[in-house]
DNA sequence: AATCGGATGATAATTACTACCAAGTAATCG
DNA sequence: CGATTACTTGGTAGTAATTATCATCCGATT
C-alpha cells in the first residue's frame, strides 16, 4: 500500500493556487468577498495543522485586530459550505461511544449522524503492516465512511441551494461532503 | 475489498460475552462495581447507536432514576481508559478545519493531537468503487490513523498505571486506543 | 453615489462537558 | 457479620466551544 506524508512544498503551492481562484469562487457562490474571508481563508490555507477557530482568530488578529471571533467561527462554517475547507472532525458536535472494542470502521450518515459498524478485514490486514508513517509511530486505524442513510436519502435533495445558508439541526458541517470521491 | 455492515445477531452475542465478564474485568483493573458501572456497560452493549452520554443517561435512568449525568460522563470515560468501551470520535473536543479540500487522509497524534496529511491513492481507488453499503447511499470516506508523533514517541511511556486515573491535558479520551490493529 | 441584502462585532445564551466536595458504598480485613 | 477506608456517586458550580441575536456596517449592483 502506498501511503505517504503530504509533502510541504506541494501544499505550498496548493495554497497558491486555491488563494488566487478565492474571490472568484466567493461570487460564483453568492458570497460578498471581505476582508476578514480573505484573511481567514489565507491563515487556513497557510496552516498544515488542521486549527482551529481561536487559532486562526490569533493569526487573522495580527492584521485585522478588530475581527470577532464568532465571525471566524461563522466563516469557517461557511467556507465548509461552499466546499472552500473541509472539516476535519465531522462528529466533534459531542463525544459518541461504542461498546464495540473489536477493530472496526463505519459508515455515518452525514445528514442524521447514524453510525453503523463496518468490518473490512482486508483493509485491517493492510494497514497493520504499517509499523509508521514519516516519523509517526502507527497505532491503529479507523475508517469513515460518509454516506446518507436509507431514510435521509429519500429525503429532499438538500445540496444545492445558489446560496442559501441551508441549515441542518444539530449539524456542524451541514450536508458538504467531498471526501475521497471528490475528484 | 470486502466490506460488510455488522450483523445485528453477531453483536448481540458478543455484548452478552463482554458483559459477562465485566465485573471480573473491574476487579483486575481495580475499578469497583458499582450498579451505576453495571447498568451503564449493559446500556452501552445494548445499543448499535453508538450513543452519546445523554442517551445512555436516559436508558440508565429508568432503573436508576437518581443517576446522575455527570456519572454518566465520567464512567464512559473511564470505560474507555480501561478498554471496556471506545470513543468512537477521538477529536471531538473543538473543530480542526483544513484548507485543502483534495481528497485525503490523517495521520492524529493521539497525545498531542497533531494532525498531518496522508495520501493514499490505493485507498481512495478501493473506496471508490463502492457506491453503497448495506442502505447507506457513499458519498466519500476519510481513514484517520492514530499514531505517535516523533515529540510525544519520545516521552513517558505513559499507557499502563495499574489502574491510575491518568489523565493528559485537553485530551478526552487520554491515549488509549484499541483500533485496527488491537487484535 | 444611492441602494440594499448579506456580513460583521459585541455580547448574551446554549451546550457539553469537567471540577468540586460532601455523603454513600464496594471491597477488604478481622 | 461489622468496622475501616479508599473509591464512587450525586448535586451543583464552573468552563470552554460554539451559536444566536441584533444594531451597525459595507460590498455588490445599478
Ligand atoms: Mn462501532
Ligand atoms: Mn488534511
Ligand atoms: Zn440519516
Ligand atoms: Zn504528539
Amino acid at each position: 500500500m502506498e501511503l505517504q506524508l503530504v509533502n510541504e512544498g506541494r501544499r505550498a503551492g496548493y495554497a497558491a493556487r486555491r488563494l488566487a481562484e478565492f474571490a472568484e469562487r466567493c461570487r460564483r457562490g453568492g458570497l460578498a468577498v471581505t476582508p476578514q474571508r480573505l484573511a481567514i481563508i489565507r491563515a487556513l490555507l497557510a496552516s498544515a495543522e488542521h486549527p482551529r477557530a481561536d487559532a486562526i482568530y490569533e493569526t487573522v488578529r495580527r492584521e485585522h485586530p478588530h475581527i470577532s471571533l464568532a465571525t471566524v467561527h461563522r466563516t469557517l462554517e461557511t467556507l465548509c459550505e461552499i466546499g472552500e475547507a473541509r472539516k476535519v472532525t465531522m462528529l466533534h458536535d459531542s463525544a459518541r461511544y461504542d461498546g464495540n472494542v473489536v477493530p472496526h470502521h463505519h459508515v455515518i450518515c452525514v445528514r442524521c449522524r447514524r453510525i453503523r459498524d463496518v468490518e473490512i478485514p482486508e483493509l485491517n490486514d493492510l494497514l497493520s503492516a504499517r509499523r509508521e508513517i514519516g516519523d509517526f509511530k502507527v497505532l491503529g486505524s479507523s475508517l469513515e465512511i460518509h454516506a446518507l442513510c436509507p431514510d435521509c436519502a429519500g429525503k429532499g435533495r438538500a445540496r444545492r441551494a445558489k446560496h442559501g445558508r441551508g441549515s441542518s439541526p444539530r449539524t456542524g458541517c451541514k450536508d458538504s461532503v467531498q471526501d475521497t470521491r471528490g475528484g
